[in-house]
DNA sequence: AATGAATGAGTATTCATTCAT
DNA sequence: AATGAATGAATACTCATTCAT
């Protein structure tokens, strides 16, 4: 494989670097070769084309953090517990990986082929892991089970996406702990199976007297 | 404003439809040109630049949904109706204009100027609205006063865009209205202020008690 | 029409002289715009395609050669002397422009989509005059009927293109009124209708002959 | 001679296939090397150059079918057996092999060095059996004098690859022993010496008839 | 407001050939 | 005889933008 010699390795360091920096349609090949030092052509006996470097510059970054995700969540116990470590884990990847996870978000998965491809793959596994949680803790009876596991999975990553975006943009900044503690209180607080209480039905009971009161009036 | 002029809504009408259909990459000036049947340079009389087509394109389509929107939610009582509100239109313009919404989150968003540009500001006006009404609901006590109300606007919204994506993309489908009541009630069960009730004490206790079993087995 | 811009006009020229001397391949676009004094780009406003520069220079050779040939033929009475113009039309024009002509035969016509080209129907159009005069005599009985005057056709043009094709390339030389009768008799003299004669009927007996010897042997 | 190695041998396979489906052009010598499964760089072991590998893949197949009409000719009596077979020959390799054919007329004999080649010294010795044939029978008074023997071959070699081409392209199709038939046929007659017939001189005088009429009327 | 010709920089990819090992 | 990484030149085509008319 070519993926284990050294000029390989030179490649997907410098691609990294550049495609972190400048962006995917932002570095050309001859960025990629000037910086290893060797001729445009050098790249392709390595990869077969400028998007398959990039994949395998994600699959690179992507594999280890999910392989320890995957080994790591199954030694936590309780279905919380397992959550906050999922969310912690994406919370932590974006914040020290800004430009990598905008590389993923805003340049490869807009890619036509990118659901076909091994990287599609790879955010599968992973957000599946958190799927299995969700279904875990339903069938424990920790949580609803009137709600989609897959939605609560978009709701978890979309939101986290959003949530770091902006800190990644410098737009705010966040504690990566104290957000966690704070999505994961919100998700299972809201996943919790319970009677309904004198509060929520004081809230629907307002709702039909404001409709009723409109009809009247 | 040369913006109000009849070519400049004809420029932005096949504007749209190219940019819906093609993305902006794919779509030339020659190719809006060629639609409204006018020479290339004729686009420059009216806009700027590319870009700036597609800055109105979107603005077009956003402002009326906004004032919409800012209407609207004034005339609802109740957060949690507000809220469902905000979350069901969100659900429902991904769901009627997938196209639009693509080219914003996967061409505009990525865009480097994009969070300088007027897009970015309507957006901000339009997601302000989600934050002031948690914000109010914090006020009433009907929400938890512990939790950023941006960190429940990027939730929601966040969350709302991968849910819809995979739907946009036709890798799931959903009923809006359905998933518009699941996130509402998700959220309002996250957010709503109590002690700690018998049946959650009990699930931590349960934890507490499998850890030591464990610990001693 | 682009066709009739000066410019057009100019880049013609220019490829017409480039493609004569280096070929279609041997020569590029760069090529072509650096002898007109225009940047690359400025080709594609008048062509679409390296391929459509090509097929047009030959056109505008091709075609007042093809309407000459249609309006005289028909001005010349007798089979036989419009068959000796149009060998003598082609022999002369391989002769004049031997470099368009192997233009043509040699890369024009093994390109892949060169039978969908207007070229090629030039081609059908020129080729058939020839057809129609030989399906002219055979039907007013000077030639023989028994034989395709699509292989006559055949025959003759890559006859011709093999004879000009020696000398075009300065391995031999020609007079084309001469190599015009000896080909126009040669034709007419073997498509001429006759009863067999004691000579030809003399060289089938001897084949016959030699055959059954060869069994008996 | 490395040609003859079996590593030669089977370079020259791979080659002459590759050629023959995708063309010189459309093969590369990585797919060459890739198809014997050696490296790139192992082909230039056995062979100069690609060009060097395409003339012996057309040598390999030229040579024996030059052999054998060299042999066979000999043994066939009669000038119009002896040309009718060679006719039928140059047919049939066209029918049979009409990708390497194809090869040779429209790969390999564009090619600048073709004339100083091996392969058209291999063709100059193929055609020259149908110009001695050509020239004895002159001799021999079966054919008229008065024509070059190298114009006939022209003709006949030229006018078969039109023939064949068209076969060879799907656009028509031939019956190899008919088609050869009527060749023979045509030159033989066209070349058969003879004093003016009654018959053929009252079509000439027809037609000065006619020419004077119609200056008459 | 409109034209439309011109710009000119930009780029992924191919491939015959070489050469140190 | 073989490897296979490296070369490096070569090229058609695109397109946002400008500007003289």
């Amino acid at each position: 494989m070519g993926r284990s010699s050294e000029r390989s390795v030179e490649i997907l360091g410098a691609a990294r670097a550049l495609f972190a920096e400048n962006g995917f349609e932002g570095t050309s090949i001859s960025d990629i070769a000037g910086a290893v030092g060797v001729a445009d052509g050098a790249i392709y006996k390595h990869f077969p084309s400028k998007r398959a470097v990039l994949y395998e510059v994600i699959r690179e970054f992507y594999e280890p953090v999910i392989d320890n995700a995957s080994a790591n969540v199954l030694g936590i116990s309780g279905t919380r517990e397992r959550l906050r470590y999922l969310i912690w884990l994406q919370l932590r990847a974006f914040t020290e990986q800004p430009e990598l996870c905008r590389l993923i978000i805003a340049e490869a998965r807009p890619m036509e082929d990118y659901y076909e491809s091994k990287i599609a793959d790879l955010n599968r596994r992973y957000t599946s892991l958190l799927v299995d949680v969700v279904r875990t803790g339903q069938v424990e009876g920790v949580f609803r089970g009137d709600i989609a596991p897959t939605m609560i999975r978009d709701l978890v990553y979309g939101g986290i996406e959003h949530i770091a975006w902006g800190a990644a943009t410098g737009r705010s900044t966040i504690d990566v702990d104290e957000v966690a503690d704070d999505l994961t209180r919100l998700v299972c607080q809201g996943l919790e199976p319970r009677p309904a209480t004198a509060d929520q039905l004081g809230v629907r009971v307002t709702r039909l007297e404001n409709l009723i009161e409109r009809d009247q009036g």
